[in-house]
DNA sequence: GCGACAG
DNA sequence: ATCTTGTCGC
């Protein structure tokens, strides 16, 4: 669908209500052979960012291909309208990219959002893709009472008695990761596909090789322009 | 009014 | 996110 990115907080607000409808959560995904993970690093004041995203090959998760951006930082910070700082770029990026992707994760909430539309979920809509969101903070719901030590380790993330997601932990003995559906996929087989993607990090693999990108691309840039 | 608040 | 020193653990 054609992107659209306020300037406008008002009108940032109102686009996350209206495209909110268009989540679809319960879908079973097709085989996949490609995973992909998107992230975003910013310098220069935050006036400048830049962006990768990483196609791994699945399950063997070679990484087959990359692309690399920057762009002006287009919106300041506010929780819950992150999308509108980064969804810019990474729709940039991605958007040549869609037909090879089979599922794309994302750095962010999906429908954990209070407008249940996280960047996760954005992304999603927009390239019509299958998007996981994997936050490694809470946005919305309840910080889980208990929860378990070893990998694999999990407890629903809820709101109000809605269910948000799942609060997962991907490695022992680390911060659990807020699992999310972005778009096009089911809760109970995001959780198993970021457990595969998490042989090594905390992050999932698509995600961790994205945001090592991103960042020796700002360092190098900060170089370069000092 | 107060606290919370993805990256 | 970025900045930024020391420190705890394997």
């Amino acid at each position: 669908m054609k992107p659209y990115f306020p300037t406008d907080m008002k009108k940032a607000l109102a686009l996350q209500r209206e495209l909110a409808s268009r989540v679809k959560e319960a879908v079973r995904p097709r085989k996949i052979r490609y995973v992909a993970g998107v992230d975003v690093a910013y310098h220069k004041g935050r006036s400048l960012n830049v962006g990768a995203v990483v196609i791994l090959s699945y399950p063997d998760l070679e990484t087959v291909e990359v692309a690399r951006g920057e762009g002006p930082t287009p919106f300041p910070y506010v929780p819950s309208l992150l999308s509108f700082r980064e969804a810019p770029l990474c729709y940039e990026l991605l958007e040549s990219k869609k037909r090879k992707i089979d599922v794309l994760l994302v750095d962010g909430q999906g429908i954990a959002h209070p407008r249940r539309f996280g960047l996760a979920s954005h992304l999603g809509v927009l390239l019509d893709l299958p998007t996981i969101g994997c936050a490694k903070s809470r946005l919305l719901g309840d910080e889980p009472k208990r929860l378990g030590k070893r990998k694999g380790s999990r407890a629903p993330l809820k709101y109000d008695g809605e269910r948000l997601g799942t609060v997962l932990r991907t490695r022992d003995g680390v911060r659990p990761l807020y699992l999310s559906v972005g778009h096009k996929c089911c809760l109970a087989w995001a959780e198993e596909l970021v457990l595969e993607l998490c042989p090594r990090f905390r992050l999932p693999e698509p995600l961790s090789r994205a945001h090592n990108l991103v960042t020796k691309e700002r360092l190098r840039m900060e170089v370069k322009s000092s």
